[in-house]
RNA sequence: GCCCCUGUAGCUCAAUGGACAGAGCACCGGACUUCUAAUCCGACGGUUACAGGUUCGAAUCCUGUCAGGGGCACCA
């Protein structure tokens, strides 16, 4: 899995020159110029020269830390200095020797780091300029010409929908949509849960007790309460267990009854899904089914079997495993054992996963495989794309588990819909609008009543996502109905506040100036958000790079926290001519930013609020 | 027994191996006749679980310990 990631990143950075980062160019050529110099000093020359923003409020710059490289190197010779003031040492005289480098209007050598200072009255409508021009692509990389597919939600039809499955969604499509802006061709899949001993269950209970009912009210609360029902049964009365099985026998027969019984119920579970992608603004380019894999993964098992990498144990009553550690001759447990296919012949999820994963990369020409997939499934994921590997499947390789953590109730009470300990997304989404109309109705009760029901939709919806991005995906997120309700602080509709603030300044002026001599010294919070809005592009980068939403998110909430702080110090519509001209400038750009970091997690953002 | 993840301010969480570990919430004190106060400003708050190691430099990488969670043959 590691090895997807860094791959992905060596391919990154073999087309560095393509990418738009902001100062690219002028950061290139410094680098250029620092190894002339430090080739005329006659010390160990770094192999890369990386620069990084500098941490100084109000100033605008990229430092290097070649110096300490350099410095570090000479102390491996042999040559006996103190790294840190060695590296001063150096960073003053490779400053001394530079001069003025182009682009840069202020250079420093400060503790051992070499820094350069943009000037921000020179470079400001250049940033502006480029966030106007480019707009919605703002931030965007370059076309990579690498197809992606990422498979997510894949829920389970014939049960609930809950917020743990919204943490899949919510991620999945973030992650898409990142991927997407950052240059790669990006398949959206959903894999439905289809069939299996769940839907077998709730057959045979709906046969049993529920025959011939249509759903009432919300489809997929009713579907889960027979889901409820048919566990509940089961697990108390065991002689149920035997008639659920004779079901099961059915079904893989084609007993024509239960087909169409199926069918039908089935298609409840998905118009529910259905209403809930749409709530959400998801949309996927690919439904796979896993009723449509079951049948070519049990022609594949037994392939496998004859072909001796799995191993039948069916006539002495066990199932159809592959023993993967045997197979790699791997002594310590490594990938354990596989088990592909039931002693009765009935299918598992490895049944289906193993010519699921065959069909995308050959149907879809991707490049890349990734699966957004909760963190319990991490081995069987392992085991599933080294045994591609071993099946002779080469992309194997190219599959990648985007894990995350589940999501719990206060208590650490498990959700799980056997158990019926759940938050339907449904009940979570209608208090979330409900508490939202009411906020934006004190705040802002001049609007129409179809602006209110608007904006309420779009804030309630991004109060609900953003918490989902904003945590690491391998920490276990709690959900506790108060702090989701919250929309204050760091969350959503802070965010979605500061474009409705921006926009609002704008709605008020005339016109945006097409351009405007910035020869004014700019204020520190003016400074700051020239550099939080210059970043978008590199934080674009990284969040694919690095399979992270959470990187945007971070993004969107700083930029506008910087921007707020604008909003205070800097007024704009009553500030003098050329200066009123530039923060308009400012402010358009930073919402057109705002507006695109939203975006890409999915976010909507409203005019007013 | 083996493997994976987590441990950072009272709470919830950030932080490309870099400069002084930052936000939000809570608490305390300020700012609305001024571009929307869903905001801003200030104060308070830290032995980054612990012990070693690597490195010029470690919350971050390595080893070990402790604590919590998850996984490991017919669940999904």
């Amino acid at each position: 899995m590691r090895r997807v990631a860094s791959d992905h990143s060596q391919h990154a950075i073999m087309h560095r020159s393509e990418e738009r980062m902001m100062f690219e160019q002028e950061l290139d050529s410094a680098s250029q110029r620092l190894r002339q110099s430090l080739h005329q000093l006659d010390v160990p020359i770094p192999d890369q020269i990386e620069w990084m923003p500098t941490p100084f409020e109000g100033q605008w710059g990229f430092g290097t830390n070649a110096c300490f490289l350099t410095a570090a190197a000479e102390a491996r010779a042999g040559k006996k200095v103190s790294v840190p003031s060695r590296a001063q040492e150096i960073a003053e005289t490779v400053l001394n020797d530079l001069g003025p480098i182009t682009g840069f209007t202020r250079t420093e050598a400060e503790k051992g780091y070499l820094n350069l200072y943009i000037e921000p009255t020179q470079y400001a409508n250049r940033v502006i300029d480029t966030v106007l021009d480019q707009g919605e692509s703002f931030g965007s990389g370059d076309p990579k010409k690498q197809q992606v597919m990422v498979e997510y939600s894949q829920p389970n039809t014939h049960k609930a929908f809950h917020v743990g499955h919204l943490r899949n969604v919510i991620l999945g499509g973030a992650m898409s949509n990142i991927l997407e802006f950052a240059g790669y061709n990006t398949v959206r899949a959903n894999y439905i849960g289809d069939i299996g001993w769940h839907v077998i269950q709730w057959l045979w209970c709906y046969l049993k007790f529920h025959s011939g009912e249509e759903p009432k009210g919300d489809r997929t609360r009713w579907m889960q309460d027979i889901y409820t029902e048919a566990v509940q049964l089961i697990d108390d009365h065991p002689e149920y267990e035997a008639e659920a099985r004779e079901v099961f026998a059915r079904w893989e027969n084609d007993d024509p009854e239960i087909k169409r019984i199926w069918e039908k119920t089935r298609n409840w579970s998905l118009e529910g899904f259905n209403e809930i992608y749409e709530n959400l603004g998801e949309q996927f380019d690919v439904f796979f089914y896993e009723s449509e894999v079951e049948k070519p993964g049990k022609v594949l098992v037994e392939e496998l079997i004859e072909q001796g990498l799995a191993i039948d144990e069916r006539s002495i009553g066990g199932p159809v495993v592959v023993k993967l550690d045997e197979l790699l001759g791997l002594e310590a447990e490594t990938y354990r054992v596989l088990v592909i296919l039931r002693s009765d012949g009935t299918s598992l999820y490895a049944t289906k996963d193993l010519p699921l994963a065959i069909k995308k990369f050959k149907e879809w020409q991707i490049d890349k495989s990734i699966y957004v997939i909760d963190v319990r499934q991490s081995l069987y994921l392992k085991q599933i794309f080294k045994f591609l590997e071993i099946m002779g499947f080469k992309q194997g390789a190219d599959c990648y588990h985007l894990s995350y953590e589940i999501v719990n109730l206060p208590g650490d009470v498990t959700i799980s819909s056997r158990e019926g300990t759940i938050v339907m997304f449904d009940d979570l989404m209608q208090e979330a609008f409900k508490r939202a109309l009411w906020i934006v109705e004190d705040k802002n009760p001049s609007l129409s009543v179809a602006q209110k029901k608007n904006v309420a939709e779009m804030v309630a919806l991004g109060a609900l996502k953003y918490p989902m991005l904003a945590v690491d995906n391998n920490k276990v997120a709690t959900f506790d109905w108060e702090r989701a309700l919250d929309f204050e602080g760091q969350a959503a509709p802070y965010i979605q506040y500061a474009h409705v603030r921006a926009n609002s300044i704008l709605n008020k002026a005339a016109s945006i100036p097409h351009h405007v001599p910035s020869e004014f010294e700019l204020e520190v919070q003016e400074i700051s958000l020239l550099d939080q809005i210059s970043r978008l592009p590199d934080e674009v980068k990284r969040s694919a790079e690095n399979y992270k939403p959470l990187t945007i998110a971070n993004y969107a909430f700083d930029l506008a926290r910087t921007f707020s702080e604008f909003y205070q110090h800097c007024p704009v519509l009553k500030a003098e001519k050329d200066v009123r001209a530039f923060r308009l400038r400012l402010t358009a750009a930073t919402k057109q930013t705002l507006a695109n970091s939203l975006r890409l997690l999915g976010i909507e953002s409203p005019e007013v609020m």
